[in-house]
DNA sequence: AATGAATGAGGGTTCATTCAT
DNA sequence: AATGAATGAACCCTCATTCAT
């Protein structure tokens, strides 16, 4: 495995994940908007918010790149789950890594929701999850495990259940009963009445 | 029926209206944390914000007030809608209502979703309204036609659901499709598979 | 007696009465820097500031008006006093009087301390008392029943502890205690030791 | 002697000073009510009021720094003076030393009434001076020096004599007659006639 | 004479960003 | 590469004052 190759020297890369870090704990914990340079440099034991400056062009570098970050380690949780290949395999596996994902790391699933809702980007990125999701669930039709659903629209309601759960989860609920819900939820749509 | 009485004016009351219309043309339109005394006075056609502060104690008043006004055009709306009186029917009943408002003022529901996960009492709200669709959901199950569902849970499911739909009907996705698909799997998840 | 002519009607100098009335309470009570049109107008019982600004030209003239009619009420508290025409009397008179304005008037005094502070014309004001003292102690210095005092000096001796007294009054202290000490302290000064 | 520990930087140091310099040049220039961040910014040649707020936390701060820096200047003048160790000659040592520093830093005693009369703590403070003075005139009273004076009230009059002289010799009155006249005024009290 | 509404200058404060060192 | 200091635009809010009615 190798680096991407972004021209930056190991100790550039290292910062920045430190101040990535710290954002993502700090967004966590009070909000996008609260989540200041000067309380995210705190967080990071830096001396100087001079210093974020110095390592992202601006706020929104510095909010894209933790999304980025977020969304690797999600897609590293996800990828390390096995598959037995089947569309309804596949989705069972996207709904419980889902839910795992969020037990293991609710800080990242918050930063998530919260950085969407103010990102122009944001649009685009869940299109594109849902275009994938989509995709899955036109090949359970040809399949012939899943019902007639409307692909994108299907696709769009269980990633917004998992999004509700987030919140629920955040909140210390039972996480195997809701890994069960969901998965029961989405197969139950996905597979028609 | 009676108007509340507020102690307020005609032109105090057409004037909050008016502010509060702009305030939620423009945290529709640009997001809560960018939706500024400025921006709206301007989208309000203000001569200054002075006249904001004017007509609200501070931010926090106007937030409330603009999130009391839509949630009562939504209750008006969906209170609108015949209702068989079985479960089924209010749940059906609930799912289009919903839909159907989104389709009529999609900026109502965006503002409800940002200002709810900035606001206080949030939670709280958020809470009562899954604890009320969860008690048809239980209502449902005791009258047979519902599967072995968690209330709680599921009525997140539904809720959550519409919450995603927002984003979609918001970019005019085809408003009737989306309603049933809503529908179609709503009926899924509580009727079981 | 006849009323100085002001070219004002008798509804607009109660008008102006009743708002004095009120600034006075209001800067006795929360402060010159707090005394704003909105809480004098709420306390006067006004419907608008608007109308404060109708009857003064602007807050100074209203400033300017609040302290004449302090000291108008302070000199026709003190004129009513008997003197016995000599100056060691009339100073004492002086004293007394002072002090039983304090106790009988806590908030005028209060508001001629803290407009003063504030007020342009202030000096002025401070000099022309000062004068007025140091001419009484002029005479007792001719009449020999003082000592060898630099009248001006000792007239801001005096006015000063009265000023002083104030606070202390203002917090409930013995009255007569005041009066007795006030009156001794003086009479030490203007006779020497 | 050793500089106290505040965590400071010798650049943040020397910056404080200049702000707090400008802001008692400031209060003494135009009063406390007018003495906005903005005049005290141009008075300190600084480029925005932003920097105020960089290196005082609000308002309050920078007041509390002023004074307290307006006493510490003081403290060290006072304790410069010799003192004989009797009370009647302390008490002298206090007027005079008073109305020197006066005279060398008007500014000084300008910014401690204005500030005082709008603080929090100021009753505190106020109190806690009478009370060290009055202390002293307990003492001149059982070395039987001084007469059969009220020691609180006599160090109101003491204190307050002294907050008079600020504006005379803040306009420049003869220096050395004020402090003459102030040491016969005050002995001429505590000895009695 | 009086009112409620509106105005706009100015207040303190926050914060991402810049810059000299 | 890193720091602390400085900047200035933007924020919400207050308030005396103005104005149409």
């Amino acid at each position: 495995m190798q680096a991407k190759s972004t021209g930056r020297t190991v100790t550039e890369t290292a910062r920045r994940a430190q101040i990535i870090d710290a954002a993502i704990r700090v967004i966590a914990d009070v909000g996008l908007a609260r989540a200041t340079f000067t309380r995210i440099a705190r967080s990071a034991g830096l001396s100087s918010t001079g210093l974020i400056s110095y390592h992202f062009a601006d706020r929104a570098e510095l909010l894209d790149a933790t999304v980025e970050r977020v969304l690797a380690d999600f897609s590293a949780f996800v990828l390390a789950r096995p598959d037995d290949g089947s569309a309804r395999g596949a989705l069972i596996a996207f709904c419980e890594s889902n839910v795992d994902f969020m037990g293991a790391h609710p800080d990242h699933m918050s930063v998530l929701m919260q950085v969407r809702a103010d990102l122009a980007g944001d649009a685009d990125l869940r299109r594109r999850d849902t275009r994938e999701l989509a995709e899955l669930l036109r090949r359970g039709r040809s399949e012939g495990v899943f019902g007639e659903i409307d692909p994108m629209l299907t696709a769009g309601f269980i990633l917004s259940m998992r999004d509700g759960l987030i919140r629920d989860i955040g909140q210390s609920a039972d996480v195997p009963a809701c890994r069960r819900a969901y998965v029961a939820a989405t197969l139950s749509i996905v597979e028609g009445k």
